[in-house]
DNA sequence: GTAGCGATGGCACAATGTGACATCGGCGTG
DNA sequence: CACGCCGATGTCACATTGTGCCATCGCTAC
């Protein structure tokens, strides 16, 4: 992050970063499957979180309102640090490989929810749809609050969305 | 294609791809700025039909009503070959650069769809919103139609999924 | 004819990423 | 304590991707 701060994403080489860890390129290499994954090291786990987190909805809960809470649980969890987020999302918002990235580690957000769903008896195409919906609605969220001057709470914001979830 | 079908995507060099198709690694750069970009050659035009059809689409129509007349006449035009699609979504999905690719492709859909909603008059973050939530319908019909046996129209699919947004 | 120009080739190069093997430093077992 | 195992790291060679720069070729307009 140092040096992707100092230098740019494109200016900085592996071997630059593996040198200011003190490890060679081919260590860094066996931490990090990319050169990407550096700006990613926490959203699997998030990712994880999400899951276990379905597990305290009550079973009634409809799957949009579970996807939703699982989110919100999330949510509280990264949104304590506008500036780290916002500076993070500055990054990646310039360099399309890591959009990429994001995405793709959105989108698996989207299937884990998506599964999670069906393990409680949601079946498709309901599951995939609630959970492509709830994190549609975080990216939004997520996007309006890092370009935002940070006055308003990432819960907040996404409260906002999800009320504003458009029908045909 | 062939190749990818051939020997497999990783299994297929760029040279190759290059050789077979009677020029040089520099020439293919030159047309495709990626080797991934080779499998999503129309998706460029397709999202410019996308914005194009926004303007046949009557003033008072809610968004998501606007987003998902663009996608339906965007699905006539992919809709009608199932086999190719189905053989060449296998080939994404079993890797996960073109996942990502593929990913950000629909964002641009996304992007694009939402841009032309606030000409219309949309304002944020309800053109997002509304951007965002109709190609998440697209991207669970797709994958349903894909994978499935083909014996229902991509249309079809889109407006059963269309139906049932979920919501809280 | 010739000057210009777009498309291509050729070349050198940086950088990413991987496989194979060597090395080092503990750590438990005899 | 000596030994051998094992995980983490280093080293090296290498394929591949992607780019910058210049040369070349063929066509077209003047």
């Amino acid at each position: 992050m140092e040096l992707y701060f100092e230098r740019g994403y494109d200016q900085t080489t592996v071997a630059e970063i593996a040198q200011r860890a003190g490890v060679t390129s081919r260590t860094f290499f066996r931490y990090f499957v990319d050169k990407r994954e550096v700006l990613f090291a926490g959203t699997d786990a998030v990712r994880e979180r999400l899951v276990a987190t379905l597990d305290t909805v009550p079973p009634d809960t409809t799957p949009l309102g579970t996807v939703r809470a699982a989110l919100d649980a999330v949510v509280a969890l990264i949104g304590d640090d506008h500036d780290h987020s916002r500076r993070r999302q500055q990054i990646i918002t310039t360099h399309a490989e890591l959009r990429e990235r994001e995405l793709a580690k959105l989108a698996a957000w989207s299937r884990a929810l998506a599964d999670g769903l069906r393990q409680r008896g949601v079946d498709e195409p309901a599951a995939s749809l609630a959970a492509e919906v709830g994190v549609a609605v975080f990216r939004v969220a997520f996007e309006q609050w890092t370009t935002g001057p940070g006055d308003r709470s990432l819960v907040e914001v996404m409260h906002d969305s999800f009320g504003r979830i458009p029908t045909a």
